[in-house]
DNA sequence: CAAATATCAAACAAAATGTATGATAAATAT
DNA sequence: ATATTTATCATACATTTTGTTTGATATTTG
């Protein structure tokens, strides 16, 4: 979001995050033209080319922001506990995280984004793991590539988030961790 | 794939199809311009808006071809065995459709349209398991809602088996599932 | 072989993108 | 506070891509 934080630059690109948010909820991003996102944020479209070369580009933009909005959730949790513990708490810090950006994860998987979406969580979420579970002894002992592992486990429980996502409500977030922390192995 | 069968609506749409996966392979979905397949097809372009409104309606009916050509494959096959057994056979049918139509699959993935692509299996594979675990007596023990139970290995397998398709030849169909088969409780 | 129809080439209208220019307004720096 | 920098704006225009129409030609069906 910053350039070199001119505030007009700010500006600009906060109203088209917000107004591409806006039209994606009721028209698909593929059909959405830039002329469109321009006169709904009363921007000039000369202005939004001086930004982005396309559509694409914003998107990528607004997903690199939330990108750096959930690394920075994950920062600071604790380290050397167990597989299963680790792997709620991770969750939990990522089922908080969707739920406080609720408004830009609904919009974009209404878009049939998904793509975008699932590559950045389970990046995310996999690398975190990657990390964090390299020497555990239970995954050593299972005799299972590391990364299936991983594979495994976060494609489960993003599509989990995700579709608690988009039937907005019926499980409470405490509900939806009682759910996974059943799901998961004490030994994995 | 059948309009009403005239065999040269049968050709185009083919040609179609294989000129748009081709075309996939080096250039982002987003970006190929129906211009750009008719060219590559020799197909004039009057023809293609005799047969789709955009390309995303030939995307579509692409896809369509697959499920139906899932579905089919998952059509014949046994009743009544436990649920892990059962969810076993039910992926090794989808590993060996996804597999065989390899070429496709690797087009629609590299280009970012996962979502449609994950919407689709989880959506067939949802509906098989929903119909066959309903009653299972492990599940109902589980006291988990019968969706979430689905949504986590449905998300966990498919991404599995799409991780894998990418990273080509890393395991072989047999070692992949006898991976997978270290992954699923004997009593879920 | 006759009738039906899908494809084609060509030309055209409309829509959307992308670029350039100089004036104006807003932010930064001194 | 003022000068300087620069982002935004309005406007105009060129280009690209889409979408439609027409009648001729070729292929398929019956």
């Amino acid at each position: 979001m910053n350039e070199k934080t001119d505030l007009r630059i700010i500006k600009t690109k906060k109203i088209l995050f917000e107004t591409l948010l806006k039209l994606m909820k009721h028209k698909n991003f593929d059909k959405i033209k830039i002329s469109d996102i321009c006169e709904e944020a009363l921007i000039n479209r000369s202005t939004f080319y001086a930004h982005y070369q396309d559509k694409y580009e914003l998107l990528d933009d607004l997903v690199e922001d939330l990108k750096v909005s959930l690394l920075k959730d994950l920062e600071n949790y604790e380290n050397n506990i167990s597989s299963k513990e680790y792997i709620m708490r991770l969750l939990s810090i990522l089922i908080n995280h969707i739920d406080e950006k609720k408004d830009i994860y609904s919009a974009i998987l209404l878009n049939n984004r998904n793509g975008f979406l699932i590559d950045f969580l389970i990046d995310v979420t996999e690398r975190e793991s990657a990390i964090r579970l390299k020497n555990n002894e239970d995954i050593v002992k299972s005799q299972l590539p590391l990364e299936i592992i991983i594979r495994f486990y976060a494609g489960g429980l993003i599509n989990i988030c995700l579709s608690w996502l988009t039937q907005k409500e019926k499980y409470t977030k405490e509900e939806l961790l009682e759910y996974i922390n059943k799901l998961i192995p004490e030994k994995i």
